[in-house]
DNA sequence: GACTTACTGCGACAATTTGGCGCATTTTTG
DNA sequence: CAAAAATGCGCCAAATTGTCGCAGTAAGTC
C-alpha cells in the first residue's frame, strides 16, 4: 500500500524507542527500522527505557511487553506522561486479551504478537488509527487458551504475586510457576 | 471488597443494553444483571441494538462481537456517537487480540472472553473509569472452570458432536471425551 | 541489627492425566 | 443400502500436576 519509508521521511521527528530484552531480536529489529528512516534508540530493560524517556521523550516506541526487570506498561505510562503524542506499540511473544487491553488502555497504540516484522511495526506506529476491518477468523480459542487467560487475567489483578493468584485461583502454586512459565498455548 | 450491587445502586443512570445473538446466553446474562440493579435492555442484532442506541442510548452496553447481522464493533462505534459518557464491555468466545485492540480503541472499556459470567461483567462496567489500577483482586472462578465452561460452549455450539467440538477446539477427541464423562470442576 | 513473615524459584517424585493408537458399534447421510 | 462419521472404551507411553522441602530475598517490626 502507502510507502511506509516516504511516510518516515516527512515525519517532524523521527526518534524511535525500542525496548526488548532479547538482544538480538532487538537489535535486527531497531537496525530495521533505522534502514526505514527512524532514528532509533535502543534499550534492553525497563529502568533504563524509562530513563531514556524522561532525558529525550522520542515520538515512537516499540516495547516489549515482559521484561526482566518489569513491564513495557510501565513504559507506556511513562512516557505518555512525558510526551502525550507519543505513539507506541507493544509487541510480544505472549499475547492475551487482559494484556492487549490493559496496553491499549494505557495509551499504547497496538499491540502486536511476535513474531512481528519491521513493516508490520512501522505500519502500526504510523496508522493514524485508520483501524480497519476486523473481521477476523471465525475459530474459537483453544480451552487451554481460555484457561491462560483467565490466569493471566488473575495474575495482573493480583499485581503478579503469583502466591496469591494461585490462592485465589485454588491452584498449586508449583503448577501455576509451571504454567507461567511456559508460552501462551495455541 | 467494594459490593457491586451497591455500587449500582448509586448510579445516577442504570440503563443497560445487552446484546448477544444467543438468546438463552443473554436472557440469562440480562436477567442477572438485572437482579444486580440494572435496567435492562435486550437485543439480539446488530441492527436492532442501534436503533435502541439511537432511540434511548444506554448508560452502559454489553456486546458480543459477533452476530448475524454484523459487527459489535458497530455499535460500540454508535454509543459512543450517541452517547460519549456510555460504558461498554466487548463480549465473546472467540476473542483474538486484533479485535480486542479494535474493541477498546473504538472506545469500549473492556473485552471478555466467554465464558464470563455476570459478576465479571458487571465489575468490568463499572471499574474505575481510564484507570484499571491493580484494583480489589477478585474471587474467580477456577482455571479449570473456566475452561470447562467455554468446552461446554463450544459443545453446545457444534449440537452435541464431540468429534466436531474436539476438531474446533484442537484437542483430542479422547481427551475431550473424558473431560465430557466428568463433572464440571469447582 | 536481629527477627518475623511472605514470596519466589526450583529440584525431586509419585500420582494423574493426556496423547494417540486400534476396534467394535451405532448413527448419519447420500 | 452402503459408505462415512461418530462414539465408547481399553491400553500404554509420555507429559503434566500435586506435594514437599529448602534456600535466597524483599519488607515490616522491635
Amino acid at each position: 500500500m502507502c510507502d511506509v519509508a516516504a511516510a518516515i521521511a516527512e515525519l517532524p521527528d523521527r526518534t524511535l524507542l525500542v525496548l526488548d530484552d532479547d538482544a538480538p531480536l532487538r537489535t535486527r529489529l531497531g537496525r530495521a527500522l533505522e534502514q526505514r528512516g527512524f532514528e532509533v534508540v535502543q534499550s534492553g530493560s525497563v529502568g533504563e527505557a524509562v530513563r531514556a524517556v524522561r532525558d529525550h521523550a522520542p515520538a515512537f516506541a516499540v516495547l516489549d511487553l515482559r521484561l526482566d526487570d518489569g513491564n513495557g506498561l510501565q513504559v507506556v505510562e511513562a512516557l505518555q506522561m512525558a510526551r502525550p503524542d507519543a505513539r507506541c506499540v507493544m509487541l510480544t511473544g505472549y499475547g492475551n486479551i487482559a494484556t492487549a487491553v490493559a496496553a491499549v488502555k494505557a495509551g499504547a497504540v497496538d499491540y502486536l504478537p511476535k513474531p512481528a516484522n519491521a513493516d508490520d511495526v512501522a505500519r502500526a506506529l504510523l496508522s493514524a488509527g485508520a483501524e480497519a476491518k476486523t473481521q477476523p477468523p471465525e475459530n474459537p480459542m483453544s480451552a487451554d487458551r481460555v484457561r491462560w487467560e483467565h490466569i493471566q487475567r488473575i495474575y495482573e489483578l493480583c499485581g503478579h504475586n503469583i502466591s496469591e493468584t494461585a490462592r485465589r485461583l485454588s491452584m498449586h502454586r508449583r503448577t501455576l510457576q509451571r504454567i507461567l512459565a511456559k508460552r501462551a498455548p495455541r
